[in-house]
DNA sequence: AAAGTGAGCGAACATCCGTTCGGTGGAGTG
DNA sequence: CACTCCACCGAACGGATGTTCGCTCACTTT
């Protein structure tokens, strides 16, 4: 690849940084600025090199019409999932508001749709204690859900156990009228009980152990 | 609240899917065009309601300097995070490459800053095994690590069993010349081990579960 | 030495674009 | 009806912005 001058790799450093401060690109007039070029017709020369080489596109007939390329960081969509409560033995999982866009939840992790494969109506819960342990969730984990009633064999759910009054997190198999719950750590036994005692919550996409 | 018109709903969705598609904001034209308003002047008395209502900034005396606020997942930083490999029992962490800039590495995740608690350097493995269920880390699980080689007390970091040829991650505590190395999953029993046998190799940030 | 090339310079130009301004019409109010 | 308020309209103004053009300078090639 052939190598970018100094200015080039400055100018496109603040495209990059410019891009992230404010939300959009800056004009001309802003790069000369910040690189401390002499003209604008410098950075004019300059970006069209950049061009070239396919590092940006410009969109001409267009002010400030610059799209920074290569940067899959800049394309990926982000999502704000809704921490909707905790997860804990004893208590079912708060059920997602109905109303969709119910910006009144202030408390939302901010992911990217890598996290959560592309699915809608995604919520998150925090864990709170170790029940979850055989399951290789800690307490603080983030688990992703999205709202589900039933189940496939096979899906990993979280569960309201009625007799036991607790929510855990297993994979789900319908045995003729029993279902039989199977922690993800497979040197742990399975839990057997009747159809009618187990209530599907949600499905789960994904989770998260953050630093403590 | 006080309600959107039908007319700065309208607005409001467009600058949303625009900032989608472009990487830039529309002009106040493009706006007119994209909701079929007769007069830029109608789209600038709009502008100025939803600015009213905080629903968005406008940067005077900047062409298409319009953010849309109230919207976390547009300011979040991204970043993507090197996969450079797998860690697995019987195998050493790739050592993170010398150069920083080495963009040669196919294998990324795009992660909010969320997720690695804005830490510098930061690259991920792969799990491959379940040798390291004890810590509830499963197959298929991809852990943040930062570069480390010591470690305060209560850490958790990587580290490299010579005895054992094997990598596992522990909450590391120095006592004398031991270290006992704790599994996070507290039912399980901790390793007790001379400290010339460890070799530390990253230390702990967050671990992500996918779905499977 | 002459010619060529890449990078830079400053000024001027033509659009692009945000804003302003006078005006219209309908709904509500006394 | 007179008055006010709100949303809207179209045109025009002026600043912001991308682009072009002729020129210079340093360095390399012929």
């Amino acid at each position: 690849m052939s190598q970018l001058s100094g200015k080039q790799a400055d100018i496109l450093d603040f495209l990059k940084e410019f891009l992230q401060e404010k939300d959009y690109p800056p004009s001309i007039r802003d790069i000369q600025e910040g690189c401390r070029i002499s003209s604008t017709s410098v950075v004019d020369y300059n970006l069209r090199k950049l061009e070239e080489k396919g590092l940006i596109r410009r969109d001409r007939e267009v002010s400030r019409g610059i799209e920074v390329l290569g940067n899959k960081a800049r394309r990926a969509k982000i999502i704000d999932v809704p921490i909707l409560g905790s997860i804990a033995a004893g208590q079912p999982i708060p059920v997602p508001s109905s109303d969709r866009f119910n910006n009144d939840v202030e408390d939302t992790v901010t992911v990217t749709e890598d996290m959560i494969r592309g699915r809608q109506n995604v919520f998150a819960l925090r864990v709170k204690g170790t029940s979850m342990i055989d399951d290789l969730i800690d307490d603080g984990d983030i688990v992703f859900l999205e709202p589900a009633q039933a189940a496939q064999d096979g899906d990993r759910v979280a569960v309201w156990l009625k007799d036991r009054g607790e929510v855990t997190l297993k994979r789900y198999y319908l045995e003729g009228n029993r279902v039989r719950l199977q922690p993800a750590n497979s040197t742990m036994q399975p839990i057997y009980t009747s159809a009618d005692n187990v209530e599907i919550q949600g499905r789960f996409i994904s989770s998260f152990r953050p630093f403590d």
